[in-house]
DNA sequence: CTACATTTGTGAAGATTTTCACAAGCGAAG
DNA sequence: CTTCGCTTGTGAAAATCTTCACAAATGTAG
């Protein structure tokens, strides 16, 4: 069982136990794991065993990308607000939400309750709304500006940096080539 | 000067030497390093001191996304081709290519030295494409599709997946309010 | 109830990564 | 030419992570 899990998710099984062990005693001797159950636990531990509140900030292409991702809302990702600064933007309907303008982000943060935003916004704005956002009670950030986020260290962030993934692709190939 | 860089980079002076370090001698002693030097190590052994031809396979919200993105180009990645299987999009134009059919993939691959293709499709069809894509020559894989794509380990891959930033959010928070 | 076939959970060993701390080298100043 | 201040490059130590190997459980069969 556990060693089923290791090749699905390509590690060992060794490691598959020692992980779980880390957060409790899941499986049965000699029996393994009951699926079911494990899953549960897992996801009570990520934390993603209830829906989370998130609003997108940047409403170009690569927000909207997102939000059209319907495994987002599967996953239990509800978009409940979008942000753009262009006024060409602000008041068009995405879906069966209106686009709002910045001025508006902490009064939507408050009132709907948003935990995270996906930032989507061009580097310079970046920081800014970061900030602005940490203020107004947001507890996560999913930022795919090109830039470090100098937020305070309660407030995670996950950086999405699609030309770094590009990069270390080119030196992987390169890396291989010089070795053969 | 590795003080600096380890601030920038996140980490700390020693790291920053200790990882130059396995790839060679770069700084002079008392001085530190010079930029434009260093810069230009780095840029050949990461292997982006020249251009890479990529295709982009799957011309949906995200491939368009990627597409427009000027960052790639800008940073020496060169979208030479755009795959989609939908006959809808087959055949329009978007920014200098035209969207071309699945059949012709191999064609591409080879008449264009494709080296890297960007897999945006949903993911029953991906594991397909990344087979065919490899057999045609292609280097690499920029993956976007939630599965784990069986290639041959000389082909690297790298995977993209939102969901699992968002969920490795939800686990930080989650953490963070277990032990306050 | 006992022996057996399994598979987990986990200390201990081994491997890897990070940090420490300092010698080696460099330019500047005298 | 020598001394001094500074910063890299790097062995050694410390910390962390992974693998090993086996005792502790668990169900099954006799």
């Amino acid at each position: 069982m556990s060693e089923e899990l290791a090749a699905r998710g390509q590690t060992t099984a060794a490691q598959v136990r020692k992980d779980l062990s880390h957060f409790g005693s899941f499986g049965k001797r000699g029996l393994g794991y009951r699926v079911r159950e494990l899953r549960a636990s897992l996801q009570r531990i990520i934390g993603v065993d209830r829906p989370w509140r998130v609003a997108l900030v940047g409403a170009g292409r690569i927000g909207l990308a997102l939000f059209e991702y319907p495994a987002f809302r599967a996953r239990g990702y509800e978009c409940v607000a979008i942000v753009d600064s262009d006024p060409e933007k602000i008041g068009t309907v995405w879906g069966n939400l209106t686009i709002r303008g910045p001025e508006e982000f902490e009064t939507i943060v408050a009132s709907l309750d948003v935990e995270l935003i996906i930032l989507a916004v061009p580097g310079p704005a970046a920081q800014e709304l970061a900030a602005r956002a940490v203020d107004a009670g947001v507890k996560g950030i999913l930022n795919f500006a090109p830039i470090r986020l100098n937020v305070p260290p309660r407030v995670p962030v996950e950086d999405v940096n699609l030309i770094m993934e590009l990069e270390a692709l080119s030196f992987a190939i390169t890396q291989a080539q010089r070795d053969a």
